[in-house]
DNA sequence: AATACAATTTAGATTAGACTAAATTTATCG
DNA sequence: CGATAAATTTAGTCTAATCTAAATTGTATT
């Protein structure tokens, strides 16, 4: 209980924290993808992981990798970071939503805990960092997310933006430019069955977004 | 003009700039104490600092090191992230200035220069930090000092305390407690010359200080 | 000048985390 | 089912930064 994680630990398990949201194992591949290290590194990685006293991994070989309670814990640590950081860069240095996640992926590794209250209190304890995702809870839980892919509806739904997953900075200010922010009432026109695009209306502007977009943009239950 | 520095790095650079702000040589064990590192690794390093293409540092074998222009530009950077941050932490985040010197040491490597010029206009381009220590300028350029160390003083005279250097948390709030602060208006009431003791008066309060304090407190020049 | 102590350097080992190349396992498909 | 491709693992190498122990150099003292 005193060992701090390597910077290095903390991404792994919070991209394998990432990767197992759905239910699934995080694969060695996956893992390499998003963490721009080569396969035979993340295998590396894992076994030492799962080795490790306490366990922070559950690793079958060839079946990838979940997290064990205490992996838990110390993902959503560095994610609590993380959010926390986006939203309070946001709020006093003026940063943009598209400009943070960067700034934040570097500092989420070296703020002490007392810096992490200082924020929370700081800005009220917010629930949601600047692209709508929601922070894990001081006591390292993740409150439940109930909404849904904008992708699953069809025309004539209404809902209100939840939250951008995954995106990149470039596709941030793309979905800004069309006032599809988190809080944004959107109302479908239209979809194509053949491309799965959806025609979406927020205030007075109407965009045709594909799957890439539509899979990443998160809504309240419109049903 | 790419590879960014290590931390460890920055930080040999760093300690190197203030062991040597008096004209001197650092030595290898000056800085093996400073950075909690063993001579011999400190030599390993210093070697490498001066092969560097180009040299950070100008090293002769039992002789110590001194900065290069560039090995002067790179501690400079890092200190003005350094100081930059506990202006920062202590004017939105509430720290006092026994806290922030430790959670600036592990944020001042990792904080881009936008955050760092983003800090700068936040605060209005401060010239000094918590510590009343001079920050240097966003082109690295560190200020003329024209402070005295307050055990140069005597009694009857008058100075205001500017800065107060390499003092750890507890003496901090120590001098808190007897009202010297930076900015404090003092006198001097009396001298022993066989301790070196100093009787300064700050407002209402009284305090005999040794030359352990009264070296580490510059006050402006009082003739 | 000789010696003793302190400071510094050398030599060799260790740890973390990555990489490449080669071997192996699993999945897929005709 | 067997061949191929894809995913994964193994084996061995590398770099950065540290350490310990031993050797060397410099300095102070008699
Ligand atoms: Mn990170
Ligand atoms: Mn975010
Ligand atoms: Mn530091
Ligand atoms: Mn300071």
């Amino acid at each position: 209980m005193e060992s701090s994680l390597t910077i290095s630990i903390q991404d792994y398990l919070k991209h394998i924290y990432e990767l197992t949201e759905g239910g699934e194992n995080a694969s060695t591949n996956h893992l390499s993808e998003r963490l721009n290290v080569k396969p035979a590194s993340v295998t590396n990685m894992v076994q030492k992981l799962a080795a490790a006293q306490p366990a922070l991994v559950e690793y079958q070989k060839h079946q990838g990798v979940t997290l064990t309670k205490e992996g838990r814990k110390a993902a959503l640590e560095v994610i609590r970071h993380h959010r926390l950081l986006e939203a309070w860069l946001v709020q006093t240095l003026g940063y943009s939503w598209d400009e943070v996640h960067e700034e934040a992926e570097r500092l989420e590794h070296v703020i002490s805990e007392d810096f992490e209250r200082r924020m929370a209190a700081a800005m009220g304890h917010p629930l949601r960092d600047p692209h709508g995702e929601l922070i894990p809870t001081a006591d390292l839980v993740m409150p439940l997310e109930d909404s849904t892919p904008l992708s699953a509806l069809r025309p004539k739904q209404k809902a209100k933006i939840q939250c951008v997953k995954n995106a990149d900075a470039e596709l941030l200010r793309h979905l800004e430019g069309l006032g599809l922010l988190p809080g944004a009432q959107i109302v479908i026109m239209d979809y194509s069955s053949f491309d799965h695009n959806l025609t979406v209306k927020s205030g007075a502007k109407v965009s045709v977004l594909g799957l890439n977009i539509t899979g990443k943009i998160f809504v309240d239950y419109p049903d």
